[in-house]
RNA sequence: GCGAAAGUGGCGGAAUUGGCAGACGCGCCAGACUUAGGAUCUGGUACCGAAAGGUGUGGGGGUUCGAGUCCCCCCUUUCGCACCA
């Protein structure tokens, strides 16, 4: 052992040792219980940044505290490895993208290595690879089988930057999640997916996971599935047969509906209008608003001023028989609902906007129920119009003026309204849904093709499963067009229908990567299967996910997909659970100030505040870097980086090193005999030792891995403290150093695993930390406090102390207090009128 | 605009059910050892005050023997959603 600590040499004894023992493979046959640790898989961009090692660093943490408790943990990593920007390294510098990604992973897998990340390098996966897109493909073919996968023309999000489609989740907010530019309108034919159909149990499911994901994530999947219940009602066009289906969440309001407003795309238009004077006006509005779409107007920060247009058609409200203007206007989204609504100016704000602007009757028909306005409650048939309203009352009332409604409180009236439209045969309850189906044809090269080939006389035809995969050509251009670069490949293009097989055409598009992250952790249980995606018997032994870690960024992508497709895979029988993921982390960002400013944002090349794993190894060792990045702030906030915090991870370690070397040669020259007395001089220190191994047990299971690492430190200052000599020490005193420091060093693994390692062996053990060490045991009694320090408030304020057993009673705590020479002179002259005594706590004394 | 979360030393952050505020680390100060120190070790470090003591968890109020923690109002920050009928 080196009187020193050489990080850089016990970090490169130790990778090969694990490499060497395969330290973290795993097995199905392995009797022990199951622990699957999962990360994010990284996109492939070419190198490690600081978030990476946050992520992997939080893993491991988990993967080796639950390997040192018992569990058989798979622990797998994998490549992300379709995508953009391979993609683009192809157009702009002419490289292959399969080699330009190839060496990617080379060179951040080694990165990972000397990180010294605990995986299991056998099962390592790469989306990119035919054995694994293959099975991307099969999904598709499942899915096209029972109608999930299906094609239609329709507006699609369009990335102008990125030249290619992308799915309502990746173009929230009306910018493109990767580049941010701003989305625009397509009308394209493209491939969905049906998540609308699992939209129910999206929602539902929420429960399952309710207390183990995180609470902001678990919002935004709510609020992007966007549940809502309401009714559909039938307005009659008048003197026709047609009818403009409108949806309401407020049936109760719709007497006071003053007319009905569509989206400029709603099909009707056209026939509505077909013999109107105002066609022209009409359909030269709609076009404007359309276009104003196309060009992304909802990725503007602000509000669009409400615009519409009077068609002059009049439509029946089948409630009350009343004849009103039907209307084109802007705000009115084809996307929700039915593409049209009714509008209730005086009870919804949007409605009372656009009727302000336009001057259209606003009619109140909900009142607020309240004891002043109790007699209008009594009196059905009151009718306030008089007042004029400031705003819209939105909230639930009472209904006036409402026919024979009147009287009834809104939460009666929307059911037993709905009810009767069901029965009148013009409308019914309903629920709607926010979410969309999920667009996944992608207008690019580097991605797994679509399986599906066009045939004159077949129609569309699906590649049969014996065909598969459907393999990428090797000799595509890429000319950044726009065009998807398979188009121009011949002899991909063109091939014979698998019916017919007269010549047909294959699909020219790729499926979204985010078809990929969709299933890869079921891969990683049964990798190399070539005969199937995965065993469904394997996966079973190792799904679901225990602990899935990674960054918030993919609440309502990669992390609502995932839920999907595992429910799809349910339904085809190769799961028996809803959910893939039983606890979720979401860890926080790591950030670095941006140079000349003090603003902190995330790390990255442009900002030119990235900070290179690499130099951190080199400088400071892997071990000290995510020791650093574990303690420096809990896993789920921001991460700022300081170069002095890594500094001081450097300094503990060097310490608990420097520890080690001075006793090694005492602890093992001296047996470890068991039954050795607790001594007043150890007696402190061993209860630290247990009072920290029951600390740093629970904080892991709470994953508060920033106190762990203090609690250690505060364990190895006792330690510090205790100042034995190793030379001269008694059996007593080395058998309590001995403890502490051999928890210490098994506590340390998941932050440091190679010193670790290395100090374990100079504690006398061999063979490794996974076969000789096992996670330490805290003895209750041992970590007892014999004497406790009770603080004795007077009026709730600190003012003495005094030293009490902890089997201390009320009363004698109460003497104590009071005989205490502090209080005595504080309550002098004083009438005592109360002392709170908490048991084993703390004393208070309230005098006046 | 709507919704949610959060505001604790110079900094990152600790603090069971309301019960010693500031653990641990960074930084800073002093000292030791050193040819030297951006190494190492020791001690100190919320604020005011010479001290006794007093004041302190964004601001204001409340509940309580006792509030960082619970309740109400306000301010600030961050995040999410932004015409979802």
């Amino acid at each position: 052992m080196d009187e020193k600590y050489f990080p850089e040499k016990i970090e490169k004894k130790w990778q090969q040792h694990w490499d060497q023992t395969k330290a973290f493979q795993v097995t199905e046959a392995d009797p022990r219980p199951k622990y699957y640790a999962l990360e994010m898989l990284p996109y492939p961009s070419g190198f490690l940044h600081m978030g990476h090692v946050r992520n992997y660093a939080i893993g491991d943490a988990l993967s080796w505290y639950k390997r040192l408790q018992g569990f058989n943990v798979l622990h797998p990593i994998g490549w992300d490895s379709f995508g953009q920007p391979a993609e683009q390294a192809a157009i702009k510098r002419g490289v292959n993208p399969r080699d330009w990604t190839e060496e990617n992973i080379a060179h951040m897998r080694g990165q990972m290595l000397r990180l010294g990340i605990s995986y299991d390098w056998s099962r390592e996966i790469a989306a990119h690879r035919p054995e694994y897109y293959k099975w991307d493909q099969w999904f598709f073919l499942k899915m096209f089988e029972r109608g999930l996968a299906y094609k239609k023309k329709s507006p699609v999000n369009w990335c102008p930057k990125e030249g290619t489609v992308l799915s309502n989740e990746q173009s929230s907010g009306g910018v493109c999640w990767r580049c941010g530019a701003a989305v625009e309108k397509r009308e394209l034919e493209q491939w969905f997916l049906r998540t609308t159909n699992y939209a129910e149990q999206l929602v539902a499911d929420i429960k399952q996971i309710a207390d183990t994901w995180p609470d902001k994530v678990l919002k935004r999947q709510s609020d992007w599935v966007g549940r809502s219940e309401g009714a559909f009602i039938d307005f009659a066009v008048k003197d026709t047969d047609k009818k403009i289906r409108v949806f309401t969440t407020r049936i109760d309001t719709i007497y006071g509906a003053t007319s009905v407003v569509l989206s400029a795309e709603h099909p009707l238009i056209d026939e509505l209008l077909v013999d109107s004077p105002l066609k022209e006006q009409v359909m030269t509005f709609a076009e404007k608003v359309k276009s104003a779409k196309a060009i992304s107007a909802r990725a503007a920060e602000e509000e669009v001023e409400k615009e519409g247009i009077n068609t002059g058609v009049l439509a029946i409200n089948p409630f009350s028989g009343e004849s009103i203007p039907v209307w084109v206007a802007n705000y009115v989204l084809i996307e929700y609902g039915t593409g049209a609504v009714m509008s209730v100016p005086a009870h919804d704000e949007r409605d009372f906007e656009f009727a302000q602007k336009y001057s259209l009757p606003i009619r109140r028909v909900i009142e607020r129920i309240s004891h002043e306005q109790e007699s209008i409650a009594h009196d059905p048939t009151h009718e306030d119009q008089s007042t004029a309203m400031p705003h819209a009352f939105t909230e639930y009332g009472i209904l006036v003026n409402s026919g024979n409604w009147s009287g009834l409180i809104s939460e009666n009236a929307i059911t037993t309204m709905a009810e009767h439209a069901k029965a009148k045969g013009f409308g019914e309850a309903a629920v709607t849904y926010r979410i969309r189906d999920w667009g996944v044809s992608r207008q690019r090269f580097w991605g797994a093709p679509v399986p599906i080939i066009y045939c004159a006389k077949c129609g569309v035809v699906p590649v049969p499963e014996a065909d598969l995969p459907v393999k990428l050509p090797d000799n595509a251009e890429f000319t950044g067009t726009g065009e998807s670069p398979l188009a121009g490949v011949p002899e991909f293009v063109n091939t014979t229908c698998p019916k017919c097989d007269g010549p047909a055409r294959r699909d020219t598009d790729t499926m979204d990567t985010f078809v990929d992250s969709s299933w890869y952790f079921f891969r990683y249980c049964d990798p190399r299967n070539d005969s199937a995606a995965f065993d469904p018997e394997i996966a079973k032994q190792w799904t679901p996910v225990d602990q899935y870690i990674g960054g918030d960024s993919h609440a309502v992508m990669h992390l609502i997909y995932t839920r999907f497709w595992t429910k799809f895979m349910r339904d085809i029988g190769l799961v028996s659970f809803d959910e893939p993921v039983k606890r979720l982390l979401t860890q926080g960002m790591v950030t670095n100030r941006v140079e000349g400013t003090d603003d902190w944002k995330a790390m990255s090349k442009s900002l030119g505040n990235g900070v290179d794993p690499d130099e951190m190894i080199a400088a400071f060792g892997a071990d000290a870097a995510r020791l650093f990045v574990l303690f420096a702030a809990p896993v789920e906030n921001e991460l700022r980086w300081l170069e002095s915090g890594i500094e001081g991870a450097v300094r503990f370690l060097r310490r608990v090193y420097t520890m080690v070397w001075r006793w090694h040669e005492r602890l093992t020259n001296v047996a470890n005999e068991n039954g050795i007395e607790t001594t007043a001089a150890t007696r402190s220190l061993r209860r630290k030792t247990h009072q920290t191994i029951a600390k740093v047990t629970s904080d892991f299971d709470a994953l508060h891995l920033n106190t762990i690492v203090a609690a250690l430190m505060e364990l190895f200052n006792e330690l510090t403290d205790f100042n034995a000599d190793p030379v001269s020490a008694s059996a007593e005193d080395t058998f309590a150093v001995r403890e502490a420091l051999e928890a210490l060093v098994l506590m340390l693994a998941p932050f440091s695993p190679h010193i670790a390692e290395e100090l374990w062996e100079q504690l006398g053990h061999s063979g490794g930390l996974l076969k000789s060490g096992r996670w330490p045991q805290a003895d209750a009694e041992l970590a007892k406090q014999d004497e406790l320090e009770i603080p004795v408030q007077v009026n709730g304020k600190l003012r003495s102390r005094v030293l009490a057993l902890p089997s201390v009673t009320e009363d004698e705590l109460r003497t104590a207090a009071l005989n205490d020479e502090k209080i005595k002179a504080l309550i002098d002259g004083h009438e005592v009128v109360k002392v709170i005594v908490v048991p084993q706590r703390l004393v208070n004394v309230v005098i006046r």
